[in-house]
DNA sequence: ATTAGCACTCGGGACTAATGAGTGCTAAAA
DNA sequence: TTTTAGCACTCATTAGTCCCGAGTGCTAAT
């Protein structure tokens, strides 16, 4: 634990270097900190946190910058979490619009939201629930050897394919994928269905299995499709203005433009005591983010489902007016959902 | 009509900037114009091609650049189209699949090779037909009170959307839903779909009309989503590696980022004469694309339906390789989306 | 009409000098 | 023992200067 003095010093050198970002010096401190010594004795105290290593000099005749270890003690023990303001909380809220009943348009309106808000790129994940079942598929004849494929989720999440098959489609088939498809497949959990499960399904069927094949195959699609929880990434641009990324902004985007690693990116580290979640620089295990932190909120659905949003900027951000921001934004993500996860929780089974 | 020689020396000022991205010299240009006469008698054909505004020198000692005018020139004058390789045309091929049958998948698909084989940023629009009619329309029950709707068009476009009811959804509701939506909806061109007609619609249910129309206005708004043709932009990325873009890429990046004018980029000029067209800087109208050539191409899907696909990119672009390429991408697709739309087109109205 | 020759221009790189913010250290003061 | 004043030192940054060389435009000869 850092002595009172030099912890006050660190969150100066921290919050100034956020504000301005320019080096800070021995006098500029002497003002900000509200410690009334000497410009001297500050210098010996940055001198101790310098081996310490929570700060550093570009160059030798430069103030002083956080480094990441500097960041993060700041993170962990000296940041007050601001106090949101009436309008910053409507900003918020009106950015959310949630008449729809999409959870993936909420997502996105939020990856949005946290966009225009924040001046950074956001990140947002649709809930992904091991437990959700399928509630409802439903197929639509579009040419004689075409259908459309629907399936909704008890999450609400509704994904669709086109499927061409080999004979012709008769109200016969129809009325027999109906009747397969609600044997076999509500209320199913959606990890319950993969390719065996396929497989033995249309062995069974005799007869049949040679036109519902194809039909049940892209069933398999579209529910590993709904299963896997889609990453949405937005305000990539915004980074460009950023001067820490400077020249090589271009290897950033191109990195946050290939999906995968997105996935793993809020996936993160698995100790959820805590629902919002800081990583500074390198913590991030990729190295094309050692400059980058991101703020990883996790949202819940129930008890069951969650997902998560966030950002990514510069290691050089306001934490202690995102962190609430983005608290804010997930407790009515997590209200939003909620709500129409309860209420279709509560709907049961009914049929027409 | 220019003379023959200074003809030459233009295409070949072109081509080697196009190349180098260097300013090229009245020396250089003795060699690579294969033109049997001295630097001095090019330097004075420079000087006219100079004075016709076809090209610039940077500063007084530096060679040539071309003007937009030159560019202008050259693609319309002198530009030899390149033949298409094979490799290069496997390579667009294979980064088309069509098996899905979703023309916004194909689309998006075919943005994302564009952007592969030409490392620019590239654009495209989903076909809108003014003909296109309303195929199905289905209601799927989600919970008491909340169902989706979905809506497939006779171009093959599928949109869905979630609807909250005033009351509880009943058998009887869904009954008469699809017999409304049967009689009034299917077979309906979609430009026949607005407001005025929903509520003549409404009107007409009697006592039925509350409980139906929340619905019959997700159908609105379902009809006036799947009308309007997407527009998809992939690749921006691509663009600041550009030099010519320099320090504002984010500029640019922030103009192409929001939406809005992309429609207008590509639909464009009216005439339809060509298919395949050119804008070279400030042609575009926007001022943030005055540093940007576009080359868009029109599809056809039969008669009716069209869409374009192009890309953007600094107007230092290697024009006579990338419009075969072009060109003969928006073949495939056009005979990718006109397959399906034949298959639809000759399924008739068969109904379960 | 073409060409050789030449003076001229000017961007860019290399080098130098001056500036000044900020440091670390030392020795005196509290 | 802690703090402070003072001072020499470092080094990024900026401005100034010089020089090089690619490329030009012009003129006079072919």
């Amino acid at each position: 634990m850092l002595p009172q003095r030099r912890q006050k010093i660190l969150a100066a050198i921290v919050e100034q270097y956020i504000e301005t970002g320019e080096p800070v010096g021995s006098k500029a401190l002497q003002s900000i900190a509200g410690l009334d010594v000497s410009s001297a004795t500050i210098r010996n105290e940055m001198a101790e946190l310098t081996a310490q290593g929570f700060i550093t000099q570009p160059h030798t005749s430069a103030g002083r910058v956080p480094t990441q270890a500097g960041y993060r003690y700041y993170v962990d023990n000296l940041m007050k979490p601001a106090e949101l303001e009436e309008n910053e909380r409507r900003r918020i809220e009106s950015g959310l619009d949630y008449r729809s009943g999409d959870p993936e348009q909420l997502l996105q309106a939020a990856g949005e939201t946290l966009v225009d808000f924040t001046n950074f790129a956001a990140i947002s994940t649709t809930p992904s629930d091991e437990h959700a079942f399928i509630k409802n598929i439903e197929m639509v004849p579009v040419s004689p050897k075409m259908a459309m494929i629907v399936l909704l989720t008890s999450t609400g999440i509704l994904k669709s394919k086109a499927c061409r098959t080999d004979v012709p489609i008769t109200a016969d088939l129809q009325d027999a994928f109906s009747d397969i498809v609600r044997k076999n497949f509500f209320g199913t959990p959606l990890s319950d269905v993969n390719t065996v499960m396929i497989q033995t399904l249309v062995a069974s069927l005799g007869a049949k299995a040679l036109s519902m094949s194809p039909l049940l195959v892209t069933i398999s699609d579209l529910v590993e499709a709904a299963s896997v929880s889609e990453v949405n990434l937005s305000g990539q641009s915004n980074l460009l203005g950023y001067k820490e990324y400077n020249d090589n902004a271009g290897q950033l985007l191109d990195f946050l433009h290939k999906e995968e690693p997105l996935g793993m990116l809020v996936s993160g580290s698995g100790d959820s005591d805590s629902d919002i979640e800081i990583r500074i620089g390198s913590e991030n295990r990729y190295k094309e983010l050692e400059n980058s932190s991101m703020i990883i909120s996790k949202y819940k659905i129930g008890d069951n489902a969650t997902g998560a949003i966030g950002i990514i900027g510069p290691t050089r951000m306001n934490y202690s007016k995102l962190v609430p921001s983005i608290k804010y934004l997930t407790d009515i993500i997590s209200k939003f959902l909620s709500d129409v996860y309860e209420e279709e929780s509560s709907s049961g089974e009914e049929d027409s």
